[in-house]
Formats: C-alpha cells, sequence, structure tokens
DNA sequence: CTGTTAGCGCCTTCAC
DNA sequence: GTGAAGGCGCTAACAG
C-alpha cells in the first residue's frame, strides 16, 4: 500500500501505538529497544499495536534524543570514474560494511573530490549528521585532514600519513608497505638475484618511500641506488621508464615494482627487449591488481589485506564512537607467489 | 583547535549564541537561515556572537524540526567493484552531485548488493534517514521496488522499467534506448549494409529489447532474426559469439553490438577471422565506455548522456521532495562518430 | 522586526 | 514493571 506518497498524512508515533497499547509512550520505547524493564508480555501487546498501526520509528527524533545519527560516513575525495579500474576502494568498503554489520550503524558513502563538495562535506560533519568519519584516501598536505581535526568527531584513517602528525587525533588502520616491500625483497633475494632494479610509483607518494626501504633493507648493495627509478602508477610509466632503465643496465636480473601495473608495463618492456620472465628476469609487482593473475606469466606479488582493513577501520570508528580514545592498527601485507618471479 | 575530541564538553547551541549575542533564539536562527525578517544589524550581531562562541548547526535538530534531514540517498545495488569497474555509475553520479548542488541537500551513496545490505537501507528508508531516493539501478523483478514504494518517500529511478508497473509512484529518467539503437541502425543502412547481425547483451535485460525494436525498426530486413544473438555483457561474451556467428553466416558486413564491451570482443573476433573494419564488416558499440575511443579502430558507438541523466534525477528528488507529482524523463542518446563504421 | 511559546519524535531520569 | 514529565536543538506560529 503505497500510502499517501504525497501529502504526508502525517505519520504514526509512538503516541499512536502507546494509545493502540494502552501504555505509556515510554514503555513502547522500553519495549522497541527491548529494554528487560519490560515484560515479554507487554513488548508483545506493544508489538501488536506497532504492526496494527503500522509505526516506523523515525530516525530523526531518536537521534536528536540519543545524541546519534547511527551512521558513519565513508569519505572519498578521489573523483569516483577515476578510480575505475582500482578495486581497491570498493574491497575496503566491503570490509566497513561487513565491519558495522550488526552495530546499527549503517555507512553512508560522501564522495568529495571538488573543493565545494569537500567544504559540503566538512559542513555536514560538523553538523553531526554522521558518528563517525572513515576516510579512504587520507593524503598528507590536504588541509581538509586539519578540518576534519577540527569537526571534533571521531575519525578513521585508512592509509598510513608519514610521519603521523594526526597521532593521538585519528585513529588510523595500514597495511605495512615496509614489511610488503620486504617480502618482495626476499623473494628475489633467495632466488639468488644480484642486480635487482626498482621500478617506483611516484617520489611523493609516502608508499612509496616505504617499499624502497623494505627493499633496501633486505638487498643492501644489490639494490644499487642507480636502478631504483621512479615512474607513474599505470603500465604505461612501466613500460618507458623499464625500457630506458634495460639500456643503462643490461645486467638486471629481477626487477621490483611500485605497483602491478607498473610491473605490468615492465613486462612488456622485457619482453620487447627479448628477455624471458622469470628465467633471465624476475618481476615482482605490488597490490595483487586483478590484472596480476592473468598476465603472462602470471605475476608474483603483494597482497594487501583490503578488505580486512576496512573491517578494522568500521571497528576502529566503532569504538570511538563508544569513547575509546584512538589508536593505530597495522596489518601485515602477504606475498602471492606465481611465476613472474 | 581540537577541541575536546572526548567526553564532548557539551556542544554550544542556538541557547548560547541568543544569550551572547543578547537576542532570542528565534532570532539566532532567523538570522542563520537568512530570514529577511532580521535586520542586517542584527545578522551581524549574531554572526559574530557565531564566530565568538563557535557554534555549529546541529543537523539532527534541524532535521527534527523542519521534517527533512536535507540529505538524497544514492542507491546502488550492485557490488561497489563494479561500480568502479564500470565509469557509468561514476558519470551519473558527479551528475547527482552537480543537480543537488546548490540546494543544501547532500547526497550520501548508500550500497545494497547483499540481502542483508538492502534490509538495512530499506528501514533507514523508512525511518526518513533521508529525504528521497535516487535508485541507480532499479530492476523489475526484484522486490525492492515494491518494498521501496511502500517505504512512502519520494523515489527516482535511473533507467526505464518495462511496462512502467510504478508510474505514478516513482519519478524516472532514462535516456531512450529505442532512438539510440536506430541511429547505430542509420549509421550501417546509410553505408549500405545489407546482411547486418546484433550480437546484444542478455535477453532478460531491458535495454536489450529496447535497442533490438530500434534496430528492427530501421534495418527491416536487413537484419534477419538468425543473425540476432544474445550473450554477456563483456568481451570475451562478444568474442565468442561473434566467432560463432561468423561461422554460421560468413557473408555479414555489420555487426550491432549491445555494449562497447561486447563490440572489443567481436573486432577481435573479426580480426582472428580475418575480416577488416570497417572495410569489410563494419561495428557500432553501445555506451561510449573509455574503452571504445581506444580500440583499434577506434570504435563508433551511441553515448548516453550519464552526467545529465544524474542531474535530473536530482532535480526530479527535489521536485517531488518539495511536493511535486512522480514524472518521467527521457532524454536522447547521441551517435558518437569514430572509425569502425 | 523581535520575543514568547509550542512543538518535531524519541529517550530517560524520577517517582510510583 | 510502568507512567509522568522534561529535554535533545532547532523552527514556526503567534503576539507584540
Amino acid at each position: 500500500m503505497p500510502q499517501g506518497r504525497r501529502g504526508a498524512p502525517r505519520a504514526v508515533t509512538i503516541a499512536d501505538v502507546a494509545r493502540e497499547a494502552g501504555v505509556s509512550r515510554a514503555t513502547v520505547s522500553r519495549a522497541i529497544n527491548d529494554s528487560d524493564l519490560v515484560t515479554a508480555e507487554t513488548k508483545r501487546t506493544v508489538q501488536e499495536a506497532i504492526t496494527r498501526t503500522g509505526f516506523v520509528m523515525n530516525a530523526r527524533g531518536r537521534a536528536l534524543a540519543t545524541g546519534r545519527a547511527e551512521t558513519v560516513g565513508v569519505l572519498i575525495t578521489e573523483p569516483l570514474d577515476e578510480l575505475f579500474d582500482d578495486p581497491t576502494y570498493g574491497r575496503v568498503l566491503r570490509g566497513v560494511a561487513e565491519g558495522l554489520l550488526g552495530s546499527g550503524f549503517l555507512p553512508v558513502i560522501i564522495q568529495a573530490s571538488s573543493e565545494s563538495e569537500r567544504a559540503l562535506a566538512l559542513r555536514s560533519f560538523g553538523r553531526r549528521s554522521v558518528d563517525a568519519v572513515i576516510h579512504l584516501t587520507p593524503y598528507r598536505g590536504s588541509d581538509l585532514l586539519g578540518s576534519l581535526a577540527g569537526a571534533g568527531l571521531p575519525v578513521v584513517l585508512c592509509g598510513q600519513l608519514v610521519d603521523s602528525p594526526y597521532e593521538g587525533i585519528f585513529s588510523t588502520v595500514y597495511s605495512d608497505d615496509v614489511r610488503g616491500a620486504r617480502l618482495a625483497a626476499q623473494r628475489v633475494a633467495t632466488a639468488g638475484r644480484h642486480q635487482v632494479a626498482a621500478v617506483l610509483g611516484p617520489a611523493d607518494n609516502p608508499a612509496t618511500g616505504d617499499r624502497l626501504r623494505g627493499y633496501e633493507e633486505v638487498l643492501g648493495a644489490r639494490l644499487d641506488p642507480a636502478r631504483v627509478v621512479h615512474t607513474r602508477w599505470d603500465s604505461a610509466g612501466g613500460l618507458t621508464t623499464t625500457a630506458r632503465l634495460l639500456v643503462a643496465h643490461p645486467g638486471i636480473d629481477a626487477i621490483l615494482a611500485g605497483s602491478d601495473r607498473i610491473a605490468l608495463g615492465a613486462l612488456a618492456a622485457l619482453q620487447a627487449a627479448g628477455r624471458r620472465v622469470p628465467e633471465d628476469v624476475a618481476v615482482v609487482g605490488f597490490d595483487d591488481h586483478a590484472i596480476a593473475a592473468s598476465a603472462s606469466p602470471p605475476l608474483t606479488t603483494i597482497a594487501q589485506p583490503l578488505v580486512e582493513e576496512g573491517r578494522i577501520a568500521a571497528q576502529l570508528a566503532l569504538e570511538m564512537i563508544n569513547g575509546a580514545d584512538p589508536r593505530t592498527e597495522v596489518l601485515d601485507m602477504r606475498l602471492v607467489p606465481r611465476l613472474s618471479a
């Protein structure tokens, strides 16, 4: 019964239910919230009145009374259409949804790519439209983080921030890039490779530095700084950069790529140069992107536990909503061995 | 000043501002909402008190008083990884955001791919957490639509529903698949193609039927029913299906594909069969997906005005929130001529 | 133009 | 266990 889609004939409230059930509004409220101050008997009476009247709890009244909207905002600051070939966020989001399930809190995704959208989102946070914010794409530099801190509501960052300038203010969850990079480096080290190269992502990205550090820790002199280069995250960058690298350093026998897409480009460059993978040159990617498994040869790579990251972000958000102090969770990455190394 | 991230020392309310400014709460409220019942002078006084106290409007109180949360839910029932896979939704979302800009309403994306998430979303709609819902992926059959109708709040559907069973209840915006298909068909007809084939998407998808109808209207006998086949939306489906089709009907001189991804598969199949495009066989895609422009040869295709679709959906939602009756807007598709036909 | 007075729908002490 | 009463923060109708 699509009752009154216009004119909204005045919604059913707990007062109506109370009248119908012959009890007070307080009792209805208690029954709804399953308080054990109410007889099972009374609860049933109320329940019947609810179905008879078609009562649905109004979230606004409840939010005002309880002080919580029972929603968690998931903030995405990158344009959605630019993320289309990056399943990362989808996975994290799935984790957030799972982590919130059963808590009574609903995740609402808030996209704020433009400056005006960001301002809108911030205003809405300040106004307490949501009880907490999970920020999927935190970046240093951005003044957004400062504004979020000023908004004075619980915030969880997905991703590591260099120097942790907001430690003690925001909760953080991230996968340890240094340790992930160590796994990649160990793979080529135990395979006896000695002339290792690194084709990293942009130098200003925090993950890049961490990954390089992990490589260096394990490989030492096997990773000559001359063979460490930076490029864009995509495969075109990996292709041209690797091609140049092979000319300058023909003896390279392993390539640690900053991302799977870069690795894909590297594979193409190696093939063009007539090198066999992994016989002549081993290649290790990063991310376990969908393209890694279907590359030829299938790409050995490092997987981040994205879904778990989201799940833990949700958990941290709920904790802070309940008054806990912010804290940081670091997750482990995992080597996914395939054929390329 | 990251003031009190815990313990929330009691937020500043209009009462505090009123006291500070030496006016009544009502006046503060009016000043905030820029009512012209307030002197510019008084407004300034209030404004100063606001900055001095650091007041931020509480959305919950306002929502309860006004009866609107000033948010529009954007419902996505497909798994988000597909959202990020398919730029379609991203574009529509961008349009929604644009259409809502300046209205004071904030779009919140609600993902409901699993059954439990759907139930959660519906409950939240019933409770009036949002003022309207824009449903990006409506499908007949789904009982979700019935539940939405029962939730009794304004709903806008993005996409055509066969037989419009909810006409007069939901607003709808869609691009006319029939007319789009006619454009594709005319392209190959004027090019003098006589043995046209159609490699469509799944038969149970409403768009599929419409597109076929458009093709038939224009091509008549040139599109022999024997050369009309169905497959999945992706390129693998296009590849195998087209390959089979070419064996059964070697004389085919044009292929109308149900999507650009299907078209991409068709291109591969044609190349494998040694046919040149467009000399031997013309190919027209559908959607103007990003891959269309970079295909070889670049794909002639049909573009849906996705951003505008979103913008109009937002507009329809706002209209209905303000009491207007639901209505339907049909947008025009556009031929994007490239080299494949 | 501004202040006073009621609510919006729910939850929560405080009595009984 | 249940009811009565007050309040969450804001807006709106009614006086002045």
